[in-house]
DNA sequence: ACTTTTTACGCAACCGATTGCGTTATTTTT
DNA sequence: AAAAATAACGCAATCGGTTGCGTAAAAAGT
């Protein structure tokens, strides 16, 4: 099993009788190698199979055609969507993508970040974990002038591009949807505070009530360490032992109210006439739990996308200043059967 | 915003005055550098924040440490499991994880190989499109010795490592689960035949029907493209409209047999009881499902895991002959609601 | 005390593509 | 026809580590 040697510029460059430079001009159509010797020499490239050495190039220019992407999970629907949206995107440009998972850690986050940088990645699209506080170990990046793009789960200070959703308004939505159903007394699942999605989502859930005038009870907010399935099934009983229960429930993630579904159900309870319940993110599993969960839709492959052209935007416009721009992508409610009360169709 | 220079080891090699082989040898603990040198300089790098650039030496060593990853669709929970367990195996041993989705078209499948050839990764693991048929886009890697893994779809010939489960084994067991539930007209969701994992489990289908005496019959087996949650709907329908509808159906997917479970609820089929139901994959939505929906579990995590050891055993022991050598993971049934009928416990 | 070995490091080529600058040969301009 | 401009290409340095080979000094052996 001899290996067979990969064709460079050099060795097109002693059989076709010119240099390697002007093999790699001609190879990229420089204009200052003739017609006809750049059709000669892209010929024979394909003819013998030629393919370029990026890692060589990338060398030389000093940046890769690479971009690093760093997400707490990937196997979980946001997390793959989130991807999946950066490689259609990145692809389309020639562009690589090399993943990597916190699993929410920020040991894992700091590792990962310093993988990425040793790679030479042309820019990184981050999305926190749950333990991060403190974001320096992104600064080697725009040391280097190495854009980074923070999406949805975003630091509060960092000169970069951030695209997320508007996280407050979206809860206020939701959270005004179950009080137009008639809800007066509406719980709140609650994720880790100093991450801006589930603080926003607190807050956006608090005005809500008040604007209604109804009761903030604390009592009925439950901070969840992962809003997990065994969790919200955990609080959901919690809550449901309380003297006067909620009516509603409005959840930070799909997977904690579709365990409070099928908990609520298992305990005699009517969804949505006893409770109703709105989730977020549009994971499968929502239309698939029965009553289908009405949520918040949450655009991860778009988010994915944009992210993408920002780091290619500034890769185009080398040197551009990274400040902190702000991308706020759309999302709406996805009212299903789990917050729909027939009274509302009644009225 | 003028970038800082990253430090190379030349920098160091002129600070400290030492060679660069020196500085380099030290920071892998060769051992022809002396402890002390070997600490000052660490210590050294260390304190200025020293980060080497791998793309160099990729370059020289003429292959890096990244593996490529090539999957029909990243967002699907078999991909982006199957991600998850490589990227987790492969930062463990400091390799990085590129990907690409196929998104089930040979053209980008072509594409993203070339892609991937040119970054030169240390291996490549794929799970074919639905479209391939021919496999020479794999042969480059063969001829510059990178081991190549395919995983899950695998090609009928190919000298490399396949990461595989038992599809017959596990297609007959499930449909002799349904037939000892009492099925006699068992339909099967089959996707397209010249996929190996469809094919055999068309293949265990038919042999357990055979075993226990009941007919095959071609009416009942349908192909479908994708066997989308779409599609799903369509072809139960077709299905009972047929003269003799049947009685169970084995689906090569959840998300056609969660379909299946949701198109005959509403057209009043009692589940299992008219129809038992067993889908494959244990994707999250067959646990949510009402009735929760019996199901093969697959082990795409470990699969992703195993496969990346099977690259970095081979980047290890350098010039190992590439044979066929096929690796066969454990999978069993998860009897759920869908298919357990209560006369069972009857009897 | 002299030879042999070992230790500790430096030299310089190398990986493959890119690019600023320079050099002819050919055209164009005046 | 001479000067200027342009076209078409080559030279050689460069990106940042890696590594085979060479060498001087120190240690070990006889």
């Amino acid at each position: 099993m001899k290996k067979k040697k990969t064709l460079t510029i050099h060795d097109l460059a002693r059989e076709l009788n010119y240099s390697a430079s002007t093999i790699s001009r001609a190879l990229k159509n420089h204009k200052s190698i003739s017609k006809k010797t750049t059709q000669l020499i892209q010929k024979a490239a394909k003819e013998q199979g030629y393919r370029p050495n990026s890692i060589a190039a990338s060398l030389r220019k000093n940046k890769s055609k690479t971009i690093g992407v760093l997400v707490p999970k990937i196997s979980r629907p946001f997390g793959s969507n989130l991807i999946s949206g950066i490689e259609t995107e990145a692809r389309k440009k020639g562009f690589n993508v090399i993943i990597s998972q916190s699993n929410d850690s920020i040991t894992n986050e700091i590792a990962n970040s310093k993988a990425l940088f040793d790679s030479r990645v042309g820019g990184i699209i981050a999305s926190l974990s749950m333990e991060t506080q403190n974001t320096d170990h992104f600064n080697q990046f725009v040391d280097q002038d190495i854009p980074v793009v923070f999406v949805d789960r975003v630091p509060k200070d960092f000169p970069s591009y951030h695209v997320i959703i508007d996280n407050y308004t979206a809860a206020y939505r939701a959270t005004e949807h179950l009080i137009e159903q008639g809800c007066k007394r509406i719980a709140h699942f609650a994720g880790s505070q100093h991450i801006n999605v589930y603080s926003e989502r607190r807050r956006g859930y608090v005005d809500a009530l008040k604007k209604y005038n109804l009761p903030v009870d604390e009592e009925l907010i439950i901070y969840m360490n992962s809003l997990s399935f065994e969790e919200g099934q955990q609080y959901t009983e919690v809550l449901y032992n309380l003297a006067s229960p909620p009516d509603g429930i409005f959840s930070s993630n799909d997977t904690a109210a579709v365990s409070a579904i099928i908990y609520l159900k298992k305990s005699g309870y009517k969804i949505p006439e006893d409770v109703a319940i709105i989730g977020f993110n549009d994971d499968p599993i929502s239309s698939i739990v029965e009553p289908p969960l009405s949520t918040v839709y949450h655009p991860a492959q778009k988010m994915g996308e944009l992210s993408t052209r920002r780091i290619l935007e500034h890769s185009v416009n080398e040197g551009t200043e990274i400040a902190k721009e702000i991308s706020v992508m759309d999302t709406h409610l996805i009212l299903r059967a789990s917050s729909l009360r027939k009274s509302t169709h009644i009225d």
